[in-house]
DNA sequence: AGCAAAAGATACGGGTCGGTATACTTCGCG
DNA sequence: CGCGAAGTATACCGACCCGTATCTTTTGCT
């Protein structure tokens, strides 16, 4: 055991994104300074960018650090599906809420050729296939097009909701994917 | 007629709002300053200034200025509630789309007593009150849950439309709004 | 014609931003 | 032990931020 006290070398990276994906999440990306994140970190600025070459390789970093809905690792299809959604109940009822990060930040980073876009695209595309994988093994015929439903109701719940501050979108959202994964299965 | 050729007065104050709207919504709000709208709008920022006493009232003027998904005015209500859908089809399919304004700005205005926060609030409440409206008229019972549901296909249709670029999502929940009407009216 | 309001032009003020420079201290490890 | 990497402390840079002050010009209306 080393027993260092305060972290070091790639630990402080995590901890440096962890305390950004914290602020960026609370108060914004472009709302919250880099000197805000070291302050907050207990480093130095110039202890920050030695880990990251850039304010916008941090916010990248720090998308994975972020908070996120629990997607349930194995049961029956149905039941997995419908688990999803009940986290998203958790989520979005969460004192601390304030919306989905990464909603949140394709809204904040307007550049294209933000590096963090492409991450923010890559998380839609890994959630969308998660349903369509589970539908599939439910006996779905088009689990293509329920997916990319099911996904609709995800995101209109998350985006929904930081707009009113209420859990009945994500609650209404359970509710539909229920409705809209029975019509699936019953069309069979 | 009185012939000015550049606008004045409440004409002015009108396309200063015009003009800080499109730029809000391509750049985003909080990366777009006074300087750059004062520009963009032919006009100084002393002139800025002596029709909106803050950017955050000039934020609240401009969210009525951008661009919007057309609700079908008249109709047989289940023609009108896919009317909706098809008009967000169009939206997201713009060019220029770069998300809704409002979950942008829900997004991006983090102060909680940001006066924009309650127009985006507003805003919401307005659009499931439309729904909820045809829903009741084309002889659903549980309107109140189903325009919810509706209301979140919208939601999660823009979202994920800025996050993929693409119209694939606004189809398919125009398609979901199709079942689940279809699910509520078969259960009457 | 003439006046008050509106708008232009320009500069400034205090603050924050992302990022860098310099010099000093601590730490792990061979 | 001692060396080099890692971290601290602090100051600085140019750019931009929102908002205001001053002064001149234009405009609409009576």
């Amino acid at each position: 055991m080393t027993g260092t006290h305060r972290p070091r070398g790639a630990a402080l990276a995590s901890h440096i994104a962890e305390v950004a994906a914290e602020l960026f999440y609370q108060r914004g990306i472009n709302l919250v300074g880099v000197d805000a994140i070291a302050n907050a970190a207990g480093i130095t600025k110039r202890t920050l960018y030695r880990h990251f070459a850039s304010k916008d390789n941090l916010v990248v970093a720090s998308l994975s650090h972020g908070p996120s809905v629990n997607f349930p690792p194995a049961g029956e299809p149905r039941k997995r599906l419908l688990g999803a959604f009940d986290d998203l109940i958790r989520f979005v009822g969460a004192p601390t809420y304030r919306g989905c990060p990464y909603i949140n930040a394709a809204a904040e980073l307007t550049n294209p050729a933000h590096p963090a876009r492409k991450i923010v695209e890559n998380f839609t595309t890994r959630r969308r296939s998660w349903f369509r994988r589970r539908l599939t093994e439910a006996g779905v015929s088009d689990a293509e097009m329920l997916a990319e439903q099911l996904d609709l109701l995800f995101d209109g719940a998350l985006a929904n909701a930081t707009k009113r501050r209420s859990t009945a979108p994500a609650v209404a959202a359970r509710a539909a994917a229920q409705t809209l994964i029975n019509a699936a299965l019953k069309r069979r």
